[in-house]
RNA sequence: GGGCGAAUAGCUCAGUGGGAGAGCGCCUCGCUUACACCGAGGAUGUCGCAGGUUCGAGUCCUGCUUCGCCCA
């Protein structure tokens, strides 16, 4: 039995099981096939897959069955993050939300908690993979937690720290006073803050009249100031440079000095040094030898016993306090509204704190100069290519990179000091010091960077550092896909390690896919309440449809607004081809096990214009799709399918030949192959109804994943078939506007034909049979032969051809002058635009196929523009009837 | 402030120098033996604005406007 409908809920269990049975995922290293590898995404442990995760899967599995069906051994190793810091938030507010906090759980619980939560969502996550039906190779699965793995990330520290790549000290960095750790420049999320800009007075040290006046957004910094800058080439600050002057709260002499970083345009020129509070002011501060002072604690409180009142408070009470002593000391000299942008933590939105702690650096410049070379020489691609501009431009002027994280969560760095002070990274953790055998040692308390193990996913899940089969076969792998979110945060760093520690690129193409927004065009995200669960829309169309929306929107230039429409369209879609199935099924001969038997392919002779027609077709399409698979373009693939399945195959080709199944083996054989080759070459988008589609043929693989990729034979190619068959579908199509026009012709298809049509002028061979036959049966008319021109029948021109039809039923509607006027007035202009065309430089200066193509389109136009008025003449002549209107003529 | 991208039908989007398209929605018609999750036909556009290049521009260039993203 085959039901009228294809229910995704029915089947995809069944292929899911079918696919894991066969273990189409797994990937065999001793295979003489060429390799084809990509690592996923790793996705955070934080939760349930988003739409942006469906999309990037789904677009990942499409190549991996594309390039296993292709003949490649397909490597694709899933895994997940432990994502340190989104993890520990993940646990931090369901422990709020019960009421307690980690420190008052301890070290033991909140790692019990993690552990459990961990457990949970991993499976969880892998389980949504499956049920988009990806074909993961789920025995490589890799969590950023595992032994094998932590061994990875301690063998690049400590490389790197052996090299003196990686280095401790005390620097500004970004310090997230809510998660009390540092966190890097890329985890800086910056948004617009309208705030206040305080024009303040710092007096002459030596008690002179001219002081100097400063602007600032953040006045609760002043007790931490240590010099006032201005720019050297600013004329306003001509005699200022080497005075002193006094910081306003608390009296302390400052010097004034020169440096080219201020900004002259920018409140007063004048600003504030602050290097234990701004980056900028750091830099400046470093370049002048100043020293640090701080004002804030690294719990974001003030911190200034010199100034009671504000020691101890928040910093947004530090700052309404700081401004109400500048004001009652006349310092403050004005206020002005300020827009500017400031950095939040993007894991949980708390205003960043830049503040000086000893932290763990990585050198970037040494290390990104090859990661920019291999873009460069084109050894790693961008698609879209533009992307390669946004990675090159990071790679530039990178300041160094602050790994380490004062998290409960996460790897802890690999460093101890020992008893005498012997500083030591290891892999393995050592019982005693290398250097002295003090035995007293104590570990780094810090944790990395989550996105420090990231860097190293794409080797460190094959295996390394160990020379494992995996990572001689699959490594360099070929594909990296993912969103452009993390190209910094991710993409490049895993450039970076992978030249640094295997010698390779870790990936050759990297593809970008769309960001998926909201419907309102916002970003979509847990706080504004707006996400979509990709598992609700699979469970609601299927899994091909919202796989086949991945394919359409994934590498479009834009970002997408979501449209549940689009995935509808697509389950119709996969609803189209199980019924196109399904008219074969109910047509054909079948075996014992009720599966279309496959007639042995006909001679040339056997088959007909239409048969042709579809097999050029068919092979113009493979060729078109295979192509778009090899460039990443997902979107062009689906759009050709779902027009040729749709629009070519389904319209026209099985309305021709469903009355042929039955009786001509040969028909049933041309339907059969490019079924199958359609169903095989969407497959890697939709595999789910394909395998179900494609199960009902005999002879075939238990999946398509088995099946070789299409690749149709020279002898399909018929250019005279194409050509002729578009002719029959215009014709059609012009017929059945007409007759609907005049008749309402849909109501009485199966009443006989409801014109008699007759070739008056034309390439006759364009219309021979069979293609009258298919124009006949299509559009619902008689073909009428001879010569009998002047009975008054109405010319209709399509193309080449010049038709003259009757109506055969009485209920016709004769031609409204009105309309005909109106028509004829567009043709008559279209024919002059394209003549005054012709008479001018574009004749001699087109190209000459271009100029033909023009041409022949003005002989039509001029042809259509008799006919029309020729019927004009017809309808505006009183008592004319057309002759031969009754049906029983 | 710098960079990138986008602007096409009511909505969501394709369209990579040569006759403006799809899906949804809308109108008319048809429950036809594959599919009503269907079929036939139809209406709907200053391709953001202004210049330029070209025989020819939705497409290439410049400027502007608006929106989005990244960076500072």
């Amino acid at each position: 039995m085959m039901d009228k409908q294809f229910t995704a809920a029915a089947e995809e269990p069944h292929w899911r099981a079918v696919w894991e049975r066969l273990e189409i995922g797994h990937a065999n290293p001793d295979s003489d096939r060429p390799a084809f590898s990509m690592a996923l995404p790793p996705p955070n442990i934080t939760g349930r897959l988003h739409l942006g995760h469906a999309t990037n899967g789904a677009l990942q599995d499409a190549l991996a069955r594309f390039h296993r069906m292709r003949g490649a051994e397909v490597c694709w190793v899933p895994g997940t993050d432990h994502a340190a810091i989104a993890t520990q938030n993940v646990i931090e507010r369901q422990l709020a939300e019960e009421g307690t906090t980690k420190e008052a759980i301890g070290r033991e619980a909140f790692d019990a908690r993690v552990a459990a939560w961990y457990a949970m969502v991993q499976g969880e996550i892998l389980e949504q993979l499956r049920r988009l039906g990806t074909t993961c190779d789920w025995s490589r699965a890799r969590f950023t937690l595992d032994d094998a793995y932590v061994r990875a990330i301690r063998l690049v520290f400590r490389t790197l720290f052996d090299q003196g790549l990686i280095y401790r000290g005390p620097r500004i960095v970004n310090w997230c006073p809510r998660c009390r750790s540092a966190i890097s420049d890329e985890e800086v999320d910056f948004r617009e803050h309208h705030d206040t800009f305080y024009f303040v007075r710092y007096a002459a040290a030596d008690g002179g009249p001219d002081g100097i006046t400063i602007a600032t957004a953040r006045p609760e910094t002043i007790p931490a100031d240590v010099a006032v800058a201005v720019n050297p080439l600013d004329p306003r600050s001509a005699g200022q440079v080497g005075r002193l002057v006094l910081e306003p709260l608390t009296g302390r002499p400052i010097p004034v000095i020169a440096d080219p970083l201020v900004r002259v345009d920018v409140g007063t020129g004048a600003l504030k040094i602050t290097p234990g509070h701004a980056p900028d002011d750091y830099e400046i501060g470093q370049r002048h030898g100043l020293p640090v002072r701080s004002a804030i604690d690294l719990d974001g409180r003030m911190r200034t016993p010199e100034l009671p009142e504000l020691d101890g408070r928040p910093v947004e009470e530090g700052r309404t306090l700081a401004v109400e002593r500048l004001r009652a000391s006349g310092a403050m000299e004005r206020e002005e509204p300020l827009v500017h942008m400031v950095g939040h933590c993007d894991r949980c939105g708390t205003v960043i704190e830049p503040l000086v702690t000893p932290q763990w650096w990585c050198r970037m410049s040494e290390l990104a100069e090859p990661a920019a070379r291999v873009v460069r020489d084109g050894t790693i691609r961008f698609h879209p290519a533009r992307f390669a501009d946004e990675y090159l431009d990071w790679l530039d002027g990178l300041r160094d990179w602050c790994v380490s994280r004062q998290l409960w969560l996460g790897h802890r760095v690999p460093v101890s000091t020992c008893a005498n002070g012997h500083v030591f990274s290891w892999v393995e953790e050592p019982a005693s010091c290398p250097t002295c055998g003090a035995v007293e040692l104590e570990h780094d308390p810090d944790v990395l960077d989550t996105w420090f193990s990231s860097a190293l996913w794409p080797f460190a899940i094959l295996g390394w550092p160990d020379a494992t089969p995996e990572l001689g076969r699959f490594y360099p792998t070929a594909v990296l896909s993912t969103a452009r979110g993390i190209l910094r945060l991710w993409v490049a760093r895993m450039v970076i390690t992978g030249l640094r520690f295997t010698d390779a690129v870790p990936f050759h193409d990297v593809c970008i896919h769309a960001t998926v927004l909201a419907p309102d065009g916002q970003v979509m995200s847990k706080s504004r309440g707006n996400g979509v669960d990709p598992l609700a829309m699979v469970d609601r169309h299927g899994a091909d449809a919202v796989r086949a929306w991945a394919a359409q929107i994934a590498m479009g230039t834009q970002d997408t607004r979501f449209d549940e429409r689009r995935i509808e369209s697509l389950a119709r879609f996969a609803n189209k081809l199980w019924n196109m199935t399904r008219l074969l099924w109910t047509s054909l001969p079948r075996d014992s096990d009720d599966r279309i038997r496959l007639a042995p392919p006909p001679v040339p002779e056997a088959l007909e214009l239409a048969d042709r027609w579809i097999l050029a077709r068919c092979a113009q399409v493979t060729d078109r799709v295979t192509s778009a698979f090899e460039q990443f373009d997902l979107s062009e693939a689906i759009t050709t399918l779902y027009d040729f399945s749709w629009g070519e195959v389904a319209d026209w080709y099985w309305e021709l030949v469903k009355e042929r199944l039955a009786t001509d083996p040969a028909a049933g054989w041309v339907a059969s192959q490019v079924l199958r080759t359609t169903l095989t070459l969407l497959h890697p988008i939709m595999p789910f109804v394909t395998d179900a589609c494609a199960s009902r043929f005999a002879e075939q693989p238990a999946t398509l994943d088995l099946a070789a990729w299409p690749s149709p034979p020279r002898d399909w190619a018929d250019g005279q078939a194409v050509a002729a068959m578009t002719h029959v579908i215009d014709c059609t199509r012009a017929l059945r506007s007409e007759l609907q026009d005049a008749i309402g012709a849909a109501r009485s298809v199966r009443s006989g034909p409801m014109a008699a049509v007759r070739l008056r002028h034309g390439d006759p061979v364009l219309l021979a049979e069979p293609a009258r036959g298919y124009v006949a049966r299509m559009a619902g008319i008689t073909w009428r032969d001879g010569a009998d021109a002047g009975d008054g029948g109405r010319a209709l021109v399509v193309g080449a051809s010049e038709l003259e039809w009757t109506p055969l039923t009485e209920n016709a509607a004769g031609p409204d002058p009105e309309q005909l006027q109106r028509e004829l007035a567009r043709v008559d202009a279209y024919a002059a635009g394209l003549g005054a065309k012709l008479a001018g430089p574009f004749a001699s200066r087109a190209p000459a196929a271009v100029v033909d193509r023009e041409r022949g389109k003005l002989a039509e136009a001029d042809r259509r523009a008799r006919a029309l008025r020729e019927q004009l003449a017809a309808a505006g002549a009183p008592g004319t009837v057309a002759p031969g209107s009754g049906p029983d003529r």
